[in-house]
DNA sequence: GAACAATTGAAACAAACGTTTGTATCATAC
DNA sequence: GTATGATACAAACGTTTGTTTCAATTGTTC
């Protein structure tokens, strides 16, 4: 076998757009930047993809599929794990978000930079494709784990967790900067641990009931 | 008094330019976009500022310094009313984030897009500036009402609670727009309770020890 | 090894960007 | 009544953007 594998032009494409959609986000990208740190010629990403928005389609597409199917896969388990028992808060959670941290680190910061940053219509189609249907899957267990709360109330919550996953996601070295080096960044085995154990606690807690 | 008070051109690209910064980004956002909505010369925003991204200060600055100063003196009553005790974390959360909902919706969207998305070395400086000094204060309070918790876990939840409040501000309408219309948004002060009910228990949720 | 399609390369395109310029306008002060 | 300051304006600046063009090159098939 090859030491190192020849990498077509159109994974370099791909690899060089991730990194820097993940750290500069997408406008600020430019398509010179991508080639020039793919190595690879300008037009090449008119020509393999057809356009910048073409491009940001593709670099969510290559991750979102396994990630989404490992999902599945894990609710799945799950589901027939526990028949017709609600599936604990906390497995829930472990299932939806484990596969995303296993997976590389930039995928997550660049697809929490497009929930709710920037592209907003190229964005949208891209939720509707890759996110929604596996929220759709989810919804149903999670309404019978959490039924203390109203549908208004659980998905409320579910944004909240939404948002802490995307806290951790998009600030790799966060910790460092802002104890100024006084903590060290938890792995991502220790980050996920706590994550889950923030939101299954915030789940569980009553509702507020009258008011929403 | 006037019935409607004669708007500066200074105040009015501050009105723009935070109306379009929050919808559609930093870099997203044009000075010809800007000086279009406020209906005033393209020039007049390097007159009156000096670049797009002193302008972009200048319009942080505008609504984080009464902020930040509420948030203060909310955190003062606190540690004057329980003396030495330590402020109960729903306390605290509150007098952080109360005085952000109460406020121009827009603002908090416009600073959650800045906080982890784009202009990166940008918003380093206006973190520095406008966020890092509210932070330090509220800090003790935040150890002394954790002692359960070890100092990164508590940062960790911290960050946490950040990003739940983040996509809460962010996401104006996201809850028609997922739940497609079967859910009403809930209005702000409900947000905000729901936001400290969950993130509350979550930093009450028991340390996981060991790991981290 | 010739023929052909697929891919890459350098260069150029129009459009949009942030910024600068020079001048006009308007108060207020002398 | 004229000089002075701050503000507003239209026009153009040079640069960068995403995209296109077309010749050169590569790889594959007969």
């Amino acid at each position: 076998m090859t030491a190192l594998a020849p990498i077509s032009t159109k994974d370099r494409i791909l690899d060089a757009a991730e990194l820097l959609f993940a750290n500069d986000g997408f406008e600020a990208t430019s398509l010179r930047a991508i080639t020039a740190e793919a190595g690879v010629n300008l037009a090449s990403v008119n020509y393999h993809f057809q356009s910048k928005d073409a491009l940001l389609h593709a670099v969510v597409a290559r991750r979102a599929g396994p990630i989404n199917q490992r999902r599945i896969e894990a609710l799945q388990q799950l589901e027939e794990k526990l028949r017709n028992e609600p599936i604990p808060i906390d497995e829930l959670l472990e299932a939806f978000f484990r596969p995303v941290t296993e997976c590389n680190v930039l995928v997550p910061r660049m697809m929490v930079r497009f929930h709710y940053l920037e592209a907003r219509e190229t964005f949208r189609a891209i939720y509707e494709t890759h996110f929604k249907p596996v929220a759709n899957r989810f919804a149903p267990a999670l309404r019978k784990a959490l039924p203390h709360l109203k549908p208004e109330e659980a998905f409320l919550r579910m944004q909240f967790t939404m948002g802490a996953f995307a806290q951790l996601a998009a600030g790799s070295g966060t910790m460092e900067v802002v104890s100024e080096g006084r903590m060290h960044a938890p792995t991502r085995e220790e980050a996920l641990r706590q994550l889950i154990q923030f939101t299954a606690a915030g789940f569980r807690a009553p509702s507020l009931g009258a008011g929403l």
